[in-house]
DNA sequence: ATTTTTGTTCGGGC
DNA sequence: CGCCCGAACAAAAA
């Protein structure tokens, strides 16, 4: 599931092979792979080229030399794939982009078996697109301020885990590497942001940015092939994670037994021993 | 056939 | 009105 070390190595991908191109030709294939609120189709874009791709938390958009940007958001299962010749065609193929620079021609895919992701097209707003006004600034935005976060994590009622997935407060934790924070920070699930002391909050931030970063370095978590890069390729940090999809597998830290339960309809991993509610 | 999975949005309740 | 919670959404694998 794509969180935010995901969509960074999707990111880095795509930065990498079509910054420089044009998109040429753009087919919707599905007809709920555009945002109500885009502008126009998709097609609206073609002639345009690629100048960068950006993120925040785990909103990507492809900007263009234009106003306009395409923005997406993978969902649970969005991928963007350049097709090759050694691997199966994709099967959900959502969008389909041809894009050229010069002689040399590629076609990028949408592929998104859960149709939870979209694509549109937006203008920008304060540097960001309107779909993204909203959605707090991520741990590694260079303008992410941890004294203003803790601020805003602790004037909420929420369950600490339940606060890690508002992609309102700060963006790009998922329920992946929110279990994984909370255990490296030995903070329980289900404790109220406003009960946790500045420094507690403070750990459970540095605790995502480390998992998140280490993360990044291994291209993310791939359970299934849900999750892949541009490339079609997995990423190997599954074999790092210490609570999430561990229960009643041991605490690398103690031993006791992983638990699992529900918080705010997730599912939540954590150790019982190492993470108290108090 | 039923359950499980997850990010975001939306509606209800207080 | 603001805040918080839970349901809903899709689709496929177990």
């Amino acid at each position: 599931m794509p969180e935010l070390p995901e969509v960074e190595t999707v990111r880095r991908g795509l930065s990498q092979l079509v910054v420089g191109y044009r998109i040429n030709a753009v087919q919707e294939l599905h007809p709920r792979v555009r945002k109500s609120s885009s502008l126009s189709p998709i097609s609206a874009i073609e002639g345009a080229r690629i100048t960068g791709v950006n993120r925040r938390g785990k909103y990507l958009w492809f900007e263009l030399d234009r106003p306009q940007v395409l923005a997406a958001h993978l969902g649970m299962s969005g991928q963007f794939l350049f097709q090759l010749k050694d691997r199966p065609p994709a099967k959900h193929v959502r969008a389909l982009f041809q894009i050229s620079k010069g002689p040399l021609k590629k076609e990028l895919v949408f592929n998104d078996q859960r149709t939870f992701g979209w694509l549109s097209v937006e203008e920008l707003d304060d540097g960001a697109p309107t779909s993204v006004a909203g959605i707090g600034l991520d741990p590694f935005d260079p303008l992410f301020g941890k004294n203003v976060t803790v601020k805003n994590y602790a004037r909420r009622h929420l369950k600490i885990k339940t606060a890690l997935l508002s992609q309102g407060i700060m963006s790009g934790v998922g329920n992946i590497y929110a279990d994984e924070a909370l255990w490296r920070a030995k903070v329980h699930p289900e404790v109220l942001t406003s009960d946790l002391s500045v420094k507690k909050i403070e750990l459970v931030i540095d605790s995502a940015i480390a998992v998140m970063g280490e993360a990044i370095l291994q291209g993310g978590t791939s359970f299934d092939d849900l999750y892949i890069d541009v490339n079609g390729e997995s990423g190997f940090f599954e074999q790092s994670l210490a609570a999430y999809g561990q229960t009643d597998r041991p605490c690398p830290r103690c031993g006791s037994l992983i638990k699992r339960i529900v918080v705010g309809g997730r599912s939540s991993h954590y150790c019982p021993r190492c993470q108290r509610t108090r």
